[in-house]
DNA sequence: GCCTGTTTGTCAGCTACTGTCAAGATGGCG
DNA sequence: CGCCATCTTGACAGTAGCTGACAAACAGGC
């Protein structure tokens, strides 16, 4: 796993010195600079902001900046989520449907996000879409999250180590919400973001039929016709 | 539509003054830069390799470099197909079903690649998946892609302009597919790649009943629980 | 009111990347 | 063969993102 989510702290830093108050007025401040970040990049646009017109906004110095947020893209991409450890984020019951609980995990934390500054979230999201290294810097994070899930989903309903379907399905969930999340964006919010995540994930059930349809008629069509052998991978030393 | 595949020439030329002797020439100089800063990287490393570093093995000067390459990265993204202009790499012929087309192509695309110089792929490979902003950029890039396909194949079916269900499904194909790609590369291309595609698309196709269920499930669970009204989209200037 | 650990600013430095401009290579054409 | 127009290259200077090191300011607990 590359890495998690947005950034990841140096220490350890759970039961640590770090003492609870510290770490919720350092929460604090991040928001505080985020905020004057949107605010620049609203006014003068993501590439002619620098970080020090940043800094200089949320009076600190550069380097200060740089503590907080490990690069100027993660002043978009931060959200109160990553501060907290990814267990506690997607617990997985054994028993239900763990697919049907990842999908509404996901949708409560949208909605909790959603709810607590709308404005922010569509800001942040516009951002992610619309700025090419944000873009790419999301669609990882996003897609990267599949791992850890797939983890403990795998060992809930004891799928195989191997197996291709349950990351698939997983992938599919995900590029479908990231599609919805996209088109609520291009709307500027003015679609409910949780119907059209429900929307997509129906379209993408419905699909179904449509794909089993063309992976025969790709089969059909002649798959296969070239045989190339595998890599022979001679690595040794 | 953020940016292309890769990149983009400054210049639209195409039936422009640069003739096709200097066009292929410059593909050949890429390709050599390409070689040489692949073997920089399997030296030491992607972050311990700087484009001096690269422009030096490829003698020429780190100006130069950047007239070839509009990042360090692309280095490792680039490929003879992004050379070609996208029309012509994903016509979609009507009348055969589209989707089909579509993986088909793709297939015909890596098995051309993989043919020409398997160890190459491979090695691009593991580094788009292992070097996080490679990683990051190459996910976007092949996510973007589906922009155009969608369109194409929109007119092909005739799709209404807002419908979820196609962008869906092609988000779906393609995440399937780099999971495909994923796993090759994890194990060293001693699988074959085709055939992984092959078995990705059709573990698709085959988690559709599951995702039925659990749409089912997710909906009787207490679908929209919350319900926050659309943001105001207060925006006038 | 001191003592210990955290937070901050300054400074110096590296690397990716860009604009500019003049010098050099190249290819077409007479 | 040689010249001109055009493309390509290198040198130089500069910007922005980001990092290490260190010392000063700033907590909070006793």
């Amino acid at each position: 796993m590359p890495h998690q989510t947005i950034s990841e702290d140096p220490e350890p830093n759970s039961a640590n010195g770090t003492s609870d108050l510290r770490q919720r007025k350092r929460i604090r401040t991040k928001q505080m600079v985020q905020k004057e970040a949107l605010r620049l990049f609203a006014d003068k646009g993501y590439d002619q902001t620098t970080v020090d017109d940043i800094a200089h906004a949320a009076a600190m110095s550069s380097r200060t900046f740089f503590r907080y947020f490990p690069s100027k893209e993660d002043v978009v991409l931060w959200d109160e989520y990553d501060e907290r450890p990814m267990q506690e984020v997607l617990q997985i019951r054994p028993g239900e449907d763990p697919l049907a609980q990842l999908i509404m995990r996901v949708r409560e934390i949208f909605a909790d996000i959603y709810q607590k500054d709308p404005e922010l979230l569509l800001t942040r999201t516009k951002l992610s879409f619309t700025v090419p290294e944000i873009r790419a810097r999301f669609l990882n994070a996003q897609l990267t999250l599949i791992g850890p899930y797939l983890a403990q989903i795998a060992d809930a309903i004891g799928a195989p180590r191997d197996d291709l379907q349950l990351p698939v399905t997983l992938a599919a969930l995900y590029s479908a919400m990231i599609i919805a999340v996209e088109r609520w964006q291009r709307h500027d919010g003015r679609e409910d973001l949780l119907r059209l995540l429900d929307d997509a994930i129906a379209a993408l059930a419905a699909s179904a039929t449509d794909l089993r349809d063309t992976v025969l008629t790709a089969a059909a069509a002649g798959t296969r016709p070239t045989k190339p052998k595998a890599v022979a991978a001679k690595r040794k030393s």
